[in-house]
DNA sequence: CTGCATCCCTTTAGATACTG
DNA sequence: CAGTATCTAAAGGGATGCAG
């Protein structure tokens, strides 16, 4: 999942799913799509369960790949702000029918 | 990624990626949406790079999942056929949509 | 040809502690 | 408050051999 590594993806489909697959990217993207600027602690609240380094890491992996946009505010204590980029306001459809087809479909378990 | 394992989800998407996500799972769906029926060795052949293990794994956990069918033909030596099921055909549009944004965004690379 | 089991190494993620 | 570093436990994936 380390981005900045040169990669030969045998489907697009794959290269896609290095940038918002896993656990958490996704639901990251969703939160940031819906509710647009969100601080760091304000996502790690509606997280449940992640870690402090998970979502650094993760944050940091999707800024890398120009999907969110991170606005740092140097001050006593420090405030980070995190929004999607336009590239990353371009995956919101690809998000909605995977929560669209997972609803429809996770209730027969 | 064991399916038959209960499991909360904080998300709809979350479970979608548990079903399509990784790095083989979508290729093979898109192969069989693309070709309908096909053998194991035909797969294995599309696949480059998979091994022999990861190939038997993933085949099981999508039609454990309900998402492809597997047909056993008795006979020696053993032919068996893979193809998608109506379930599986419905995650044909975000496969279209993952590969139309892959093929967009990956050439900056 | 297709599938399962085992061994083993690599990668990943959680816990904890420390910095600006 | 936000982020980094280290250590360790657990999961993932490759190679190989055996079975129907």
């Amino acid at each position: 999942m380390k981005s900045f590594i040169a990669k030969q993806y045998a489907c697009p489909v794959e290269y896609t799913l290095t940038l918002i697959g896993g656990k958490w990217k996704p639901v990251i993207l969703w939160h940031l799509a819906n509710d647009g600027i969100k601080r760091y602690g304000e996502i790690k609240k509606l997280l449940i369960g992640i870690t402090h380094k998970m979502l650094s890491q993760q944050l940091k992996e999707l800024e890398a790949d120009g999907l969110i946009h991170r606005e740092e505010y140097h001050q006593i204590p420090p405030k980070v702000e995190y929004s999607l980029t336009d590239k990353g306001k371009t995956l919101i459809p690809i998000l909605q029918l995977m929560c669209q087809w997972g609803q429809e479909n996770m209730e027969h378990i």
